[in-house]
DNA sequence: AGAATTATGTCAGTGCCTGCCAATTGGCTG
DNA sequence: CAGCCAATTGGCAGGCACTGACATAATTCT
């Protein structure tokens, strides 16, 4: 089972070996994957040096994750779910714009603890900059995205209880909305340097843009 | 020499044998491609196939396309490049987001040209919901898309006289942009039918919610 | 403890992609 | 037109990502 964020799983049941150790496998696997990537690069990395350093087989390996670019991603992934879950979890009666807005700075205000969990907060920095200047990575990333924005997008017309067949604001406002995300993560990714704070500045901003950037005349 | 995008190559010289067989050799290997991709699906056809059917060399293949994905989206290559040299010949004095929209709707009319003097045109759109029904292929355009849409922001900086370290809008702009036309092509894709025409009117629809979309309170 | 389930390892094989070198082809010059 | 130069192509060997099949080992259940 890939992915953690069975919502059922409340006040877990001990966990058992088993699932402790599987969970310890896959940390491992990333953990190696990210230190070996950013040492070497990612395309200079096979998948048989991180099974070693990991200390399983290369088979062990893609049955953890799909392929190679899915450990590279693991905890940007676990991030999405966990901004999923905090726009879920927010006041019904908040505008769509600002709902988003505010789920995705607590979700940076909670990620670390999440990241930390398994691997270093300045190893993941790296491997965030490295998908952004990495192509294979970057389509990859973007593809996840967009499967995040379907998400959202559902959860929007939810929370106002709109039809998205019949009504194209959600599509519209998350498509967006995404659209600035990505601006400001390429961005920053650009700029060398510079850390989460940093980031959430440049995306507090740029969102703030959003209509000035619309209206007709910049000129005026 | 890859790209066709040479804005110095007008009233050209007589190209020559060579280039005229270089480009029939890349315009067969496209028909070939995009062929075995609709007969039998992306991943089911390999590399060794296409070069079969256009009668090269596997080796060959790869020295017209880096891979097997830039084959499937060489036609979407091909527009996005007139997109761009259509947005450049807009007039300066129009705003920025009249002037892209403007620009799409042109150059879906002229498209159906550059693309018929290739391959079919309803085999360039069953590609067209190929690429967004195939995880790699959707992956591949997006990264691209990213590409366009930072040329896309130069040249909107460029007509407004704007630095894009200073101006967060350009950037904004073109993302919000964007984020709309990819939302429209993966609806339109969706919908298993639909030609052209449905697309351009569902881009149009679209575009005009991203004011709407943005305020505050849909409720009011 | 033994049976049933599940995770892991090994092996063989396919397909994408690259570097290298030899052979062919088009273009150009005397 | 002969002959040289440069560009294009083909063939081959090899690396790496990934998969299916089967045997083995580790948990969990009874």
């Amino acid at each position: 089972m890939p992915a953690i964020e069975d919502s059922a799983a409340r006040t877990a049941p001990p966990p058992g070996l088993r699932e402790r150790k599987k969970r310890r496998t896959r940390d491992t696997l990333i953990r190696s994957a990210l230190e070996l990537f950013s040492l070497k690069g990612y395309e200079r990395t096979t998948v048989d040096e991180i099974a070693e350093a990991a200390e399983v087989s290369q088979r062990t390996f893609f049955r953890y994750f799909a392929n190679k670019e899915e450990v590279a991603l693991a905890m940007q992934t676990s991030v999405d779910a966990l901004f999923l879950a905090t726009l879920r979890s927010r006041p019904p009666a908040e505008a769509p714009l600002p709902a988003l807005r505010g789920a995705v700075l607590d979700t940076w205000e909670g990620a670390g603890e999440v990241i930390e969990s398994v691997v270093p907060l300045d190893l993941h920095m790296r491997t965030y900059r490295m998908i952004e200047s990495t192509p294979q990575l970057l389509a990859a990333r973007l593809r996840k995205l967009s499967e995040v924005e379907e998400q959202l997008t559902r959860e929007i017309a939810r929370r106002e209880g709109l039809d998205l067949g019949a009504d194209p604001r959600p599509h519209v406002l998350v498509a967006a909305f995404g659209g600035v995300m990505r601006v400001t993560a390429r961005i920053w990714g650009e700029r060398g340097e510079g850390g989460l704070e940093d980031l959430r500045l440049l995306t507090v901003a740029y969102l703030d843009q959003l209509g000035p950037a619309l209206a007709g005349n910049w000129r005026a």
